[in-house]
RNA sequence: GGAGAGAUGCCUGAGUGGUUAAAGGAGCAGUUUGCUAAACUGUCACCGGUGUAAGCUGGUGCAUGGGUUCGAAUCCCAUUCUCUCCGCCA
């Protein structure tokens, strides 16, 4: 959530972002904020004023009954009833507005960064690095599920029977090499100085909206029925809500949290050839890392994420890319973004397998996720995350990737996590 | 699941309807000091008003949400959580 101080102080800059973001009518939207927010406080500054008078009298009547002038006492009780009336007429309006003021900005999206280029959808995304050498492999090559049915170690039918479609099993070695990468990736966190988190996979409501998942995602998350929870859609939500109403002082930096959890997604989206097999589905694992900076480094902290992000992909020998999110592609919450994908030569198809994020103070706003300065003043602090990595995808890539007429290849970096070179 | 007790600021903790989030401690900042220690002073958060600002000032918050009352940390109702004992249990 955007703070009502930058509609106040630079309304400008905030139409500008939002029509970088392809928002219908920015001007329209920025004016009810400030109409909204003008209207409140002098609602407010009004009920304030008949609450102190309200106080006042209330004072009045404790010396009165003290003293024994009773007469007097019911007097003033007289005329405190048409102030009470008042005071919970405008407590109530006052309320409202600003009810329907959280609302707006709920639905208002983050600012994009200035460097986010212009743009209307993943077209316009711009690559800005590349690494790896795409396999040359023969015609012949197979996609992953093809390759999965071959070595017997990725069962979608059993899925399907058992659970349903998008909740694919892993079986033998196929099931070990998921445990292999989970550990590995966790392995790498912990080296670039990450505290490894074991985290609740179920949420309630309230960290829901902490990191702007609710309102403005209901349908992506599985509610459990009959309660207010929800299964985690990445671990960015408990993560991150860990420091939810939170003062942290200057000695507390860097925070920087790893954790593998398992991801549930409804993705009420299309279904069909683009998301068979390990592309799309509706429970995955992946490790996730988060950090919350102060203002002034989250920029270079975003790099940082970056960089571990590609050193991660550079030892697994996969052919990746960076790309850099256009105004009109970039998530709700964020304000820069990064996507990495991999080549899966099977499918010939780029995977997107890890998307790392700066959300600035849009997710601390509503986390009320705050630092004091050394000057003593509390601002709020600047959350990021990324996915480091999701498994599926770097899955499906390292097995079409690296199959050979004698079997499939582990990279020399997994072999000591899996114990096995070989899928044959 | 049953019975009982409880929830007050960063921590300890007083407060059973009438000024006040007492008091102490920690941390931080300032003053003093050759340095250190000590001492002294200040220091909860949120929303407003006023002011260029320092500041001055109003309101709110004692687990959460309601209620009673002129007035609620205090009384009543519901919910959540914690502790103790019992039961069950990977």
């Amino acid at each position: 959530m955007l703070t009502l101080s930058i509609f106040r102080e630079n309304k400008d800059k905030v139409i500008r972002g939002l029509h970088k973001k392809h928002v219908k009518n920015p001007e329209e939207i920025v004016e009810q904020v400030l109409l909204l927010d003008r209207q409140r406080r002098s609602l407010q500054a009004e009920r304030d004023e008949t609450q102190n008078q309200m106080n006042a009298l209330s004072k009045e009547i404790g010396n009165l009954m003290k003293s024994g002038n009773v007469e007097e006492a019911e007097k003033a009780k007289m005329r405190s009833s048409s102030l009470k009336e008042k005071v919970k007429e405008l407590t109530e309006q006052t309320e409202n507005l600003e009810q329907e003021l959280t609302q707006l900005l709920y639905t208002i999206p983050n600012l994009p960064h200035e460097s986010v280029p212009e743009g209307q959808s993943a077209e316009d995304n711009v690559i800005v690095q590349e690494g790896g050498t795409i396999p040359s492999l023969p015609e012949n090559a197979l996609a992953h599920w093809d390759l999965a049915h071959q070595y017997n170690i990725l069962d979608f039918e059993l899925g399907n029977k058992v659970t349903g479609a998008g909740f694919p099993f892993y079986k033998g070695k196929g099931a070990k090499l998921v445990r292999a990468l989970i550990n590995f990736f966790l392995e790498e966190a912990e080296k670039a100085g990450y505290t490894e988190i074991q985290a609740p996979h179920i949420v309630n409501e309230t960290s829901g909206y902490g990191t702007g998942q609710l309102p403005d995602k209901e349908g992506q998350m599985y509610k459990i029925h009959q309660t207010d929870l929800y299964l985690i859609p990445t671990a960015e939500v408990p993560l991150t809500n860990m420091y939810r109403d939170i003062i942290l002082e200057e000695k507390d930096f860097p925070i920087k949290l790893a954790g593998y959890t398992p991801c549930f997604r409804a993705e009420a989206g299309s279904w069909g050839a683009h998301v068979r097999g390990l592309n799309r589905l509706h429970q995955f694992d992946k490790v996730e890392i988060v950090r919350i900076e102060r203002p002034e480094n989250s920029y270079d902290v975003l790099e940082e994420m970056c960089a571990h992000v590609q050193s991660l992909l550079e030892k697994l020998e996969l052919p990746y890319r960076r790309i850099k999110l256009c105004g009109g592609d970039i998530s709700f919450n964020a304000a820069l973004c990064y996507d990495f994908e991999v080549f899966s030569a099977g499918q010939k198809k780029w995977l997107e397998v890890s998307s790392v994020s700066n959300f600035e103070s849009f997710q601390a706003n509503r986390l009320k996720l705050r630092y004091r300065t050394k000057e003593g003043k509390i601002q709020l602090a600047h959350t990021l995350n990324g996915s480091a990595l999701a498994i599926p995808r770097v899955l499906s890539a390292l097995l079409e990737n690296n199959q050979t007429p004698h079997g499939i290849l582990i990279p020399k970096v997994l072999q000591p996590y899996c114990r096995f070179d070989k899928i044959d």
